[in-house]
RNA sequence: GGUCUGUUCGUCUAGGGGUUAGGACACCAGAUUUUCAUUCUGGUAACACGGGUUCGAUUCCCGUACGGACUACCA
């Protein structure tokens, strides 16, 4: 079998999609799984949308990821550079050969111009107008005029695309690994433009001349190229590549969790959940999307969500690391169908993989969260807070989040809880509790617990009736880990002070 | 509009000419937890529709509907 190399190329026009995640990710896998390389390429080939800082930040989400490159942007390689911006005078000699051969054609059609030809033929009821090989004849190209009209324009600079000759009506078959034989006849594309009028190629050149030069074996890219695959099959051909011609595999896309129609980042923001893996910030307009990484997401869930979106290993197995992924993955087992995005099983993910983490690596979660609130905490007490918080996190701020009655003590109270259990027995015991753990040493959760219900026992009330009011009065909340526990970790002066200040401040309902 | 492409529980999906159509998330209920969460057990829930082919179709074929992508000197 030949080497298998597949490539990312991105466009650094902005923050890298989640869905390009998941391209990067399915071809990393295929990369891994046949000892291959994996290629990083920057398409960068259209100046106007150039986004400063948006290479720096594909590489940064693909570190994160756990995405590895071999070669290519930001690793170097045979094939450099991996930049299309920095490979112009290579493709310029490919559109040269094609134009020698008769492949392809100058073109001088200024926009302007082929926009008015759209809406003249706009005004007569005709939807499209097709630069093709039925128009080409109408239009100002290398084909229509005078030769020595031609050489005239091009010696005076005179602005100019190469196009194309595609040919009037010809099958053009491919095959695709996921979606089998795709037909196209050639009369539904249009004689698309190579070189742009800045000297900059097209993608369709520069990616099948970089795919044909960097020895790519599949091309692994998202389902909206699918229409233009036939027209790469065209340029291999015209190229005389045809035999050395990648694989092709169209990925489904990434659909919006509600209603149809595919994920954007509109939705994403709607729905309260990232689209981006880091933290991005717009240049131009200075807005902040939030990431998968700082939202709290682990890379390890990020990876596994996103391989199973579209792709299952055809056992009943969830959970896959990615060496696991890398073992399991097959193009073969890629879906069809376009999946939709439900953020809730990425969060179920994440809560598996916090769970799964050793206690030194979710106490530094907290630490991590205390410092950046400025409080001091020592590592044994942070490790116990962790053990009791650790089955109730799904993110690892949660355990600052859900736990901050452990560093502040409660100044309001959960008003359900005190209007419907605060009553004089709660008054009674609580007043009772705190006098007994006054004179306690040592108050563990055990001490703890065998107090109180000394206390109870001796006024006669059930310990229940009075359970959730002393949570409240110690936490402040409804609910939390396990009562006895917290006490022994706020200590006995604190959770003294906590009931005498909730017994000094709540009043019983007069009814 | 045209071209291409897709359609199994709410969601991700397995399956495949004869199955009680399986799993996971979510949801609901019960058990555990003197709370909540976790965990465990159970439950609700799907083959888009219409024609063929066939003894039999969710599975194969053809239509229809509905989605999606593409239709730029963007990638």
């Amino acid at each position: 079998m030949k080497e298998v190399r597949v490539r990312f190329a991105p466009s650094p026009t902005g923050a890298l999609h989640i869905g390009g995640v998941r391209t990067a990710l399915y071809n990393y896998l295929l990369a891994r799984k046949f000892k291959g390389t994996m290629i990083l390429r920057i398409e960068d080939t259209d100046q106007t949308r150039f986004v400063p800082g948006a290479e720096e930040y594909i590489l940064n989400s693909l570190e994160w990821t756990g995405i590895k490159i071999d070669e290519g942007v930001g690793k170097g390689g045979p094939h450099a550079p991996y930049r299309q911006s920095e490979r112009k005078l290579i493709y310029r000699q490919y559109a040269q050969k094609l134009l020698d051969e008769g492949k392809a054609y100058y073109a001088f059609d200024t926009p302007q111009e082929l926009e008015d030809t759209r809406e003249q033929l706009k005004a007569k009821g005709i939807s499209n107008f097709q630069y093709d090989s039925t128009t080409r004849v109408q239009m100002k190209n290398s084909l229509t005029l005078q030769s020595e009209e031609v050489k005239q324009k091009l010696a005076a600079s005179v602005a100019y695309v190469v196009r194309l000759k595609v040919p009037a009506k010809e099958q053009i078959r491919l095959n695709d690994l996921i979606r089998g034989e795709v037909v196209v006849d050639s009369s539904q594309i249009d004689d698309k433009v190579l070189m742009k009028s800045d000297g900059m190629p097209t993608y369709h050149l520069a990616n099948v001349v970089d795919d044909y030069l960097m020895k790519i074996s599949h091309v692994i890219r998202g389902e909206e190229w699918l229409p233009s695959a036939p027209l790469h099959l065209l340029l291999y051909r015209y190229l005389g590549w045809e035999k050395e011609m990648p694989a092709f595999a169209h990925l489904p896309l990434l659909l919006k969790p509600d209603g149809n129609g595919k994920l954007s980042k509109r939705d994403a923001d709607k729905m309260g959940f990232p689209i981006f893996p880091l933290d991005w910030t717009d240049p131009t307009s200075g807005e902040l999307a939030k990431g998968y990484k700082e939202s709290g997401y682990l890379p390890e869930a990020l990876i596994n969500f996103l391989a199973f979106l579209g792709w299952n290993p055809g056992t009943t197995q969830e959970i896959f690391s990615m060496d696991q992924l890398i073992e399991a993955f097959t193009i073969e087992r890629i879906g069809k169908a376009g999946a939709k995005f439900d953020i809730q099983k990425a969060q179920w993910l994440n809560q598996q993989y916090l769970k799964a983490k050793s206690d030194e690596e979710l106490t530094a979660c907290l630490l991590h969260s205390l410092a950046a609130e400025k409080i001091e905490c020592s590592k044994e007490k942070a490790l116990k807070i962790c053990g009791v918080m650790k089955e109730r996190v799904t993110f690892p701020q949660d355990f600052w989040l859900q736990g901050k009655f452990f560093f502040q003590a409660p100044i309001t109270f959960d008003e359900q809880v005190v209007a419907k259990k605060w009553n004089d027995d709660v008054v009674k015991v609580l007043s009772a509790y705190r006098e007994a753990l006054i004179k306690t040493e040592n108050v563990t959760a055990e001490v703890a617990k065998s107090t109180l219900e000394t206390v109870t026992t001796e006024l006669g009330i059930p310990t229940g009736k009075i359970l959730q009011a002393l949570r409240t009065a110690i936490t402040g909340g409804a609910s939390g880990p396990d009562l006895m526990m917290t006490i022994e970790i706020l200590g006995k002066n604190e959770v003294v002070s906590r009931i005498s200040y909730a017994l000094k401040n709540l009043k019983v309902k007069v009814k």
